[in-house]
DNA sequence: AATATAAGGTGTAAGACTTACACTAAGCGA
DNA sequence: TCGCTTAGTGTAAGTCTTACACCTTATATT
């Protein structure tokens, strides 16, 4: 490597995947754009990355400055850097992905002036988005996709409380097809991750489900055993 | 984002962990620094993306200039951003990992001079890396391991014709354990991606073992499968 | 030619997991 | 009490995984 180093102006940036799940819909958060390019048009959310930020530390911001959560679980997706991603220049992006419990209680709204609104979109009907947008949301959903299949990031959508259907509920939403509840039921049961509860469900019309709570020691387990590499 | 861009003075690096199988043992290529920081120190090969480069062209000109050789199996693993893993300023790399086939004919020489000497180097006992290079070989490692047990990855590092005894050895040193002969070949056949040859291992001094070729054709239809998420 | 050596190549039974499938139970509201 | 709506449950067939040991074949050696 050359010394010393070129100065570093960066432009980099980091943009977010940011899901949520709500009455069995599973949405992302958008921004509407309030400068060019793009003007107008829908987007991502997504910062420039400080000269002295750390870029985990920069994707966190931007869901801070959103939706004023922190410690939300995410993670780093890819690294865009095609020379034509961005019309004005060299633009370098990494996406993060992140699931958020959503509640009412949570409210959007951009901090920043770059972005006039922000809001839920299903992911079922996105709208065209700016950039390469479309692709980062598309390669996040893939990477949920599999992701689900062998690790419980489900909850991380879900109060802390909840009931078996709404737990399949979320698995349909982002695998986007049915599941046959015995099975679900028996799988999830399986695996030795939730804990029953004394409770049940309340404010419904009809007989009140179980409620569960996902068991994150019980999960470290089952996990290290994943990670052993004992499938042939 | 601001109007108009900042310029892009870039400190963008690549970093590539490229793998390579030889005599029953998984190697990487590690360069020997000639420059500060870590002057004389091993480290993975890495270059500065150019202005006008795009990312996953860097990380191919970095294969290159070591090995000559091009069209080589690489993917993007995982981008490195935090604020101190250069002494000397902000660098944020993106690493690859590559799989390629090694054979005499493959001569590793360092093209510019930022590196003293290549060499391929045992992954079981590296030595110690500049910058945070181990974090990022280990989580080179972790991928492929992950990758192998449901992406035919493993064909990468062999020649083209192969022993099913070769190709359990590439599982073996990935994964770091010895597997059963016959459940692993009993399982290889039946995924129906190798194709039998006419043909015998020459050369060895016992029984010669039946060659197979990896059929990507095939192979394509039971990828297609996995990703349409049958598995519940 | 006989023998030793080294890897190639094969089958089966037990257990675990996956899949497909349909009815009764409970709670609420009218 | 009746009707509506969701909760909650079992089983059999098929598939996949795992554990395990011996004969076969080619070459090299005497």
């Amino acid at each position: 490597m050359q010394t010393p180093l070129p100065k570093f102006d960066s432009v980099f940036s980091v943009d977010c995947v940011i899901f949520g799940f709500e009455e069995g819909v599973l949405k992302i958060l958008l921004i509407e754009r309030n400068e060019p390019p793009f003007k107008d048009c829908y987007a991502l959310p997504g910062l420039f990355v400080g000269h002295d930020e750390g870029i985990d530390y920069a994707a966190e911001r931007t869901l801070y400055e959103l939706t004023g959560l922190r410690d939300i679980y995410m993670e780093q997706l890819y690294t865009f850097g095609d020379l034509d991603r961005h019309p004005e220049g060299r633009v370098i992006t990494v996406a993060y992905y992140a699931l958020i419990r959503l509640s009412s209680k949570i409210e959007v709204r951009p901090h920043s002036n770059y972005a006039k609104t922000a809001f839920w979109h299903p992911v079922a009907d996105l709208p065209q988005l700016a950039f390469d947008h479309t692709l980062i949301f598309q390669k996040s959903l893939e990477k949920i996709r599999r992701k689900i299949s062998d690790q419980p990031i489900a909850f991380e959508l879900l109060p802390e409380k909840f009931t078996l259907t709404q737990l399949q509920n979320v698995y349909e939403a982002i695998l986007n097809r049915k599941l046959d509840k015995r099975n679900f039921r028996k799988k999830m049961l399986n695996y030795g991750i939730l804990k029953e509860l004394d409770e049940k469900q309340r404010g419904v019309s009809y007989r009140a489900a179980t409620l569960y709570k996902f068991d994150r020691r019980k999960y470290a387990k089952v996990f290290q055993k994943e990670l052993s590499f004992i499938k042939e």
